[in-house]
DNA sequence: TGACCCTCCCCTTAGGGGAGGGTC
DNA sequence: TGACCCTCCCCTTAGGGGAGGGTC
């Protein structure tokens, strides 16, 4: 077997004959021989397989370091690898995303000039519900925060309170931080709990503006102009089903694993963030899954149209009640009103 | 209005001390004052927005040249320019994931032991239609390559040629590079040709494996196991509609806007590649959607089942003229078998 | 006198672009 | 004698981690 120039090998490999050399100081892909008087560096054609998969490695832009234990390893091994590498990557960008798309909207809208002053009107209200016989909800309603969490596990209790409790303590200065705060912070607030976790759905109301912390399936709807939209996206399996085109919206609600969380709040994952503008006249529920599973679209956006927040919350958890309250149910009902 | 110093500025602005020195050295933020004997820097409250800013562009990885221009301008062209940044972020994340998932579909299936050589049997069949005064679709079949591209377009005929060609001249040692050369060498061939451009759905067939190389609507499909895959995803408009669940599937067809492409071949975007692994008794059918859009499902699956590849071209293409051939028609049709 | 701030200086990643000088 | 190959050396990005020394 005729060996090759380092140039016939970079070229057959896709290589630059500099990284090559690189490499070859690395120890990552060494050369069969190097000539001891001229240093002149020889590949066997057996090496081009590896050297090719280095190219591809780098150009998903996969580190040296880790390269050289990838390629040290049974091609089944390597395969894992690359997809844990990958996974890496696509959880950063997510994050990333969330990033770049809450600073594209807090940009976007920072010239707009408020014309109007908004004053709020607010209600909170938890429910055991009928079957359940402890409440791991937690709700909060104040002037700046609103929040609602879904509490799991033996520790339930005290994680969704420790979530919405880290949120409420955030000071709503700058807009951008204060959702990075509470995010962070909400997270921080449940570690340690074993296995146990909440989901979390917050409001942060900063005048023209209002962030939005959300992880797991709790809810956030909005009421404006008489339309009711659901502006949280649930960290569901089943949802993640139906983005993928796996299941048709219609068919969540009978599907058994339709409360399987993919993420929830358990100290390793912090929520997603999201800026929207707010208008006078938004209304805005805030709910646990115990609520949103038990009623439909058109109640909700009815009860939030006709009644005021304190009676829109009691008969929302009424309404859950009579349709038999199996879990506990939780909401926040917030009205932005024109001073 | 009482100036902080730099380490005030750092934990109010979240960036270190160390980066706020180098921002001020790259003129990106410079301290309002700077004490002329001991050089203590003085920053003004005023500059926190900026400063906060600044440390989320770089959280999602802009680079400091971009944030320098980013800050200078009015917020409305920032969020432009931060949503153009993060729109070539994605475009780079997608054509790294594409990457990755060939090496991983590589890497996963190298150990398999090919127990069974396979031969393959094949036909390629394009018509005009009875609507279209030309046709400007291109379809090939060989031992290793099959394609078919749909041009559009003035020199759409010329496009698809192209397309086509350039991937039947790839040389199909290594896998994973044959179609990065395909992929590759098919943009190249369509510059310069106007407005024009091309579908371009191929298969490059390497024993065990197949690299599929695709954009636009023409699709591939195959057949296994009695069941009919669509391999391919539809670079349209309204596919990408129905990705997000903006449309359901049984609406695509009567969509006004089904034959606008999303993607196509012009010269600046590379198809798509894939790798699978093919097994002894797979039928391939590769079409342009004058094709795909008359025909459903059934029949396509119907006709690969029970005809030889000539038969079945012959069927698919008299087919879509009964149904009254308003496109051109292509297709290849190739059937794996154990030898 | 701590807590802060300043200016160097070194280090990291993955090579690209040479310069200067041998080699098939 | 071109075309190749070799070994330095410099440069890029965005800081982190000091050292050594002055400052509120």
């Amino acid at each position: 077997m005729e060996l090759l120039t380092i140039g016939e090998f970079a070229r057959a490999s896709r290589l630059s004959a500099k990284a090559l050399r690189l490499y070859d100081e690395l120890g990552l892909l060494r050369p069969v021989v190097v000539d001891p008087v001229n240093g002149y560096r020889r590949y066997s054609p057996d090496q081009l397989e590896t050297a090719r998969v280095v190219a591809w490695l780098r150009r998903i832009g996969m580190p040296l370091a880790e390269i050289r234990a990838v390629v040290g390893m049974p091609a089944d091994q390597a395969a894992a690898a690359v997809a844990g590498y990958w996974r890496r990557v696509e959880d950063d960008t997510e994050n990333r995303r969330q990033l770049a798309a809450v600073l594209v909207e807090y940009l976007s809208g920072r010239n707009t000039a408020v014309s109007t002053s908004l004053a709020v009107k607010y209600a909170v209200r938890t429910d055991r519900g009928l079957v359940r016989v402890a409440n791991q909800d937690f709700a909060f309603a104040g002037e700046r925060v609103f929040a609602v969490a879904d509490g799991f596990g033996y520790h339930g209790t005290r994680a969704s309170r420790a979530a919405v409790d880290a949120v409420r303590q955030v000071a709503v200065g700058d807009l951008l931080n204060a959702m990075d705060d509470a995010a962070r912070n909400a997270n921080e607030a449940v570690k340690g709990l074993d296995d146990s976790g909440t989901t979390l759905t917050a409001l942060i109301w900063a005048g023209s503006r209002l962030g939005l912390v959300h992880i797991g399936d709790s809810r956030a709807y909005l009421l404006r102009g008489g339309e009711l939209f659901q502006i949280t996206h649930d960290d569901t399996v089943v949802q993640s089903m139906v983005d993928e085109g796996k299941l048709l919206p219609d068919e969540v609600a009978s599907h058994p694993q339709r409360s399987i969380l993919l993420k929830a709040l358990t100290g390793d994952m912090s929520p997603g963030v999201q800026v929207r503008d707010v208008r006078a006249g938004d209304r805005y529920l805030l709910c646990s899954d115990g609520l949103h599973t038990v009623l439909d679209l058109g109640t909700i956006a009815r009860v939030l149209a006709e009644d005021e927040p304190q009676q829109a919350v009691d008969r929302l958890v009424g309404l859950a009640n009579d349709a038999g309250g199996p879990d506990n149910i939780s909401c926040v009902v917030a009205h932005l009103i024109a001073q």
